[in-house]
DNA sequence: TAGTGGTCTAGACCACAGC
DNA sequence: CTGTGGTCTAGACCACTAG
């Protein structure tokens, strides 16, 4: 028995709701059943059943019990990994190239003001590469009374998002993510037709509340698949 | 004391995280130095150090101890309610529209395939307005082997999306989001110019292992913004 | 090998929602 | 009211691993 026991409880109980023989509303055997049914404390089928719980596939109600969910909301882990990344797992090599650098003070309105953050900032532009061709073109602010050392760097052989992440820990992030048609700068540093159908990803990442930085990345819609994977449990399967 | 003290635990020891005086790295106090500190038995502090573990806040070691994360991938969860509900968020007023409902074998290959089902299904087009205007349109299929019940449902008023969701338990879902622009046929059905930008959402379903139903929603590029938020621990903010 | 986190027990009391 | 889940205790033993 190497696997925990309040694992293989909740793998089991996992199983029968997946496979739908416990559908939605049906209540789950209660904790003193569970607790006879295997033999142990209280304490363990709870935490079984509390990991179900925060899976969201049970719901719990005092007196009544425990109850299969009735999934109503399509809820989903989105993992954005920084683009070196995304695209090594695609098996493409990867290119880096720094457009602009310069400094500039943060603005109030639009979507650099839902940063939090007034003072100087650094603005950068730059583009990566997949197999020698363009994959994406990036517009960031960097708030520079968050992360001061950011001055120093100089960005044009290490892409900033990287960097960050090595350097800067952050706390809450925002995405936003829409479909743009590129313009003629857009066009011509993408390297495709204007007017075509990009993705826009723009993700604001705070510390505390204190803006950290704004990225604005444009992807060609057709290399670009935004993937979101939904496994509510991952007991057992 | 309405608050549970593990919880207390948790949000205080988030707070130093997320403050950044505890920063990535950083060895947090150990579990009976916390109990002490606390005055409560070590199951208490562990449970309430498992949740920030849990939410990726801190990482545990045997034998070294707990620290703080370093956050290194950006991880948000997605919630994508029925169109319904997203567009009532908003504050309009929903509309919907069938187009088109015929029985259809399902197919082997391309995005069908990847449902692992085959054998009768259900095709249906439809699209949802908001206050008036074209919001979506939509084209699905659903695995009658599954969901034998949906063969005789009139999906002339209800979409089938919200039926799907009382009527049928999922477990496990896939997204695939990108941009790709309108052609003739769509750019009519969504009354935009031919070659607008518009987000693609595909979604698969399943219940454990069996294909329920695939979709391929479109929406007008600048009408929809997909939202995103990271918020790695719900403690105390 | 010593000390951490991981797991588990056999109790206990409480809040609260259903009956 | 009754019985459920929610929380907590004061122990215990184990697995693992860093030193």
């Amino acid at each position: 028995m190497s696997e925990p026991l309040h694992q293989r409880i909740s793998a089991e109980l996992a199983a029968n709701i997946r496979s739908g023989e416990w559908p939605p509303g049906y209540r789950i055997p209660f904790e003193h059943e569970l607790k006879a049914r295997y033999g142990c404390a209280r304490a363990t089928v709870s935490k079984a059943v509390e990991a179900l719980a925060a899976a969201g596939l049970v719901e719990r109600r005092r007196r009544a019990g425990t109850f299969v969910a009735h999934p109503h909301v399509q809820a989903a882990v989105v993992e954005i990994a920084d683009i070196r990344t995304e695209v090594e797992k695609r098996g493409q090599s990867y290119g880096y190239e720094l457009l602009s650098r310069r400094p500039r003070n943060l603005r109030h309105g639009g979507d650099e003001g839902r940063l939090n953050a007034a003072g100087p900032g650094l603005a950068l532009v730059c583009r990566h590469f997949a197999n020698g061709r363009p994959f994406a073109v990036e517009d960031r602010v960097i708030n520079l009374e968050a992360v001061p050392e950011a001055r120093d760097v100089d960005f044009s052989k290490t892409p900033p998002g990287a960097w960050l992440l090595d350097h800067v820990a952050w706390s809450e992030a925002e995405h936003r993510i829409a479909a743009t048609g590129a313009d003629a700068t857009l066009a011509a540093q993408l390297d495709v037709a204007p007017g075509h159908a990009c993705l826009r990803l723009i993700r604001w990442t705070w510390r505390g509340g204190e803006g950290i930085t704004l990225v604005r990345q444009i992807f060609p819609g057709e290399a670009y698949d935004l993937v979101a994977r939904f496994t509510p449990a991952s007991f057992g399967g």
